[in-house]
DNA sequence: GCGTTGACGAGGA
DNA sequence: GTCCTCGCCAACG
C-alpha cells in the first residue's frame, strides 16, 4: 500500500539528496531502489524533471562511464558541465575526472 | 492499440 | 580492452 511511490518520484528524491561536487550513475540509483534493469528508467525520470516545479541536480547524474550523457537535454549542451565544475568537479572532453573520487553512492549514505 | 525510441547497464564473444 | 545483444518500461507518433 505504501509502496504506491512510483519509481520516476523515487529517483528524483534521491537525486536531490546528491551534496554538491558529487556525482552518481543512473545505474546506482536505478539499483538502490531495486530497479537495477530499469536504469533507463532513471534516465528518462530525468528528462521529465524540468518539467516539475522542484529543481532536480539531474546536472549530478551521469552514465556509469562519467560521461555526461545528458547535456544536450539542458538549457545549452554547456550547462551542464559548468555547474559540475562550478562544484568542484573537473570535465574534460564531457567526461568526469576522477569519476571514482567524486562517485556518490545512495547505497552507501542513504541507507 | 501498436511500434519505435531512449539522460543505461550488464553480459557474452 | 572493444563491439554487439538483450532487458527494462514509460512516453510519443
Amino acid at each position: 500500500m505504501e509502496n504506491k511511490f512510483h519509481f520516476f518520484d523515487q529517483v528524483y528524491q534521491v537525486v536531490k539528496l546528491i551534496p554538491e561536487g558529487k556525482v552518481t550513475s543512473y545505474g546506482a540509483i536505478a539499483k538502490f531502489l531495486g530497479a537495477s534493469k530499469s536504469s533507463r528508467m532513471v534516465g528518462y525520470a530525468m528528462n521529465g524533471s524540468h518539467t516539475l516545479n522542484e529543481t532536480i541536480p539531474a546536472h549530478r547524474v551521469v552514465n556509469r562511464n562519467g560521461l555526461l550523457t545528458g547535456k544536450m537535454h539542458f538549457s545549452s549542451p554547456v550547462t551542464m558541465q559548468e555547474m559540475l565544475e562550478n562544484e568542484g568537479v573537473v570535465i574534460k572532453d564531457d567526461q568526469v575526472q576522477s569519476f571514482p573520487d567524486h562517485f556518490w553512492d545512495p547505497s552507501e549514505n542513504l541507507l
